[in-house]
DNA sequence: TCGTCTTACGTGTATATGCACCCAAATCAT
DNA sequence: ATGATTTGGGTGCATATACACGTAAGACGA
């Protein structure tokens, strides 16, 4: 493979690599990273708005609003509409809470790859990376 | 946006982040930051096969051919069978060079700016990343 | 040389990603 | 109250990405 000076390709290279290790992890319950980043998300901030959710997963609401589909079809997660009838609710079902149960012991060991990779490394690599996601201003 | 520790998302968050930011710059050339990358590496190594171009790249080979089709289409790149007539020779063309040369200083404008920001962390990133590409194995 | 194995590709399918544009509900100013 | 504005969502479109599977051409051994 080509080295490469261009810091986005850079990025986008490690970060495909990266995926189809977690990718790989997550195989036996038959889930993508991002599906299940979304599921980590929903437990930690609760049922909230699509645009809510979007907001804290840092992805386009567009996006989400894509990705959530074949979890809810799978019936993982569920959808109502709030108060306000404009706001649409997601919320994590049972099924949701038990697929993230089987799947964290997955996720930890490529999580668990990857830290003991980066070692004293990781500290560094996240802070630059907080630094780049404010990039865009 | 929530903070995590998943190296995963924490790449992908922060790639999807400069992306926005090299695709804004190359905006006004109407190319993607992905299809302005795959005409710098193939001026870097001449006409080449599919494949080739794929491992240079860092792509799956049949990425590479979808991501090749609106360039064929548009006549930045060409392709005709090699002598083997299994395989496929991608080239730049003409048009190709041309919008590589409108395009430099517009990658370059972001470049620089990822460049400025990173400072000295730079050559620390590119070597955690290095490190990172290799480790689905 | 004739089958067999390998290699180079292409396509079907599925998810990931985000912009432009549209609709409906809520809010606000007059 | 009512018309204008803002806000929350959805969809069409396009690209990015890769796995599974199928096909054709070259290579190679018996």
């Amino acid at each position: 493979m080509l080295s490469t000076a261009c810091v986005c390709t850079k990025l986008r290279r490690s970060a495909r690599a990266v995926t189809a290790l977690y990718d790989d992890a997550l195989a036996p319950i038959g889930m993508s990273t991002p599906q299940f980043a979304l599921l980590r998300t929903l437990q930690r901030i609760g049922a909230s708005p699509l645009s809510t959710l979007a907001a804290a997963s840092g992805l386009d609401r567009t996006t989400l609003n894509r990705t959530l589909q074949p979890l809810e079809t799978s019936k993982l997660i569920c959808s109502r509409p709030g108060a306000d009838q404009r706001v649409r609710i997601i919320e994590l079902t049972g099924a949701g809470m038990s697929k993230l149960a089987l799947g964290t012991p997955l996720w930890e060991q490529a999580q668990r790859r990857m830290v003991d990779t980066l070692g004293a490394d990781r500290d560094q690599l996240f802070t630059i990376l907080d630094r780049i996601e404010e990039i865009r201003a």
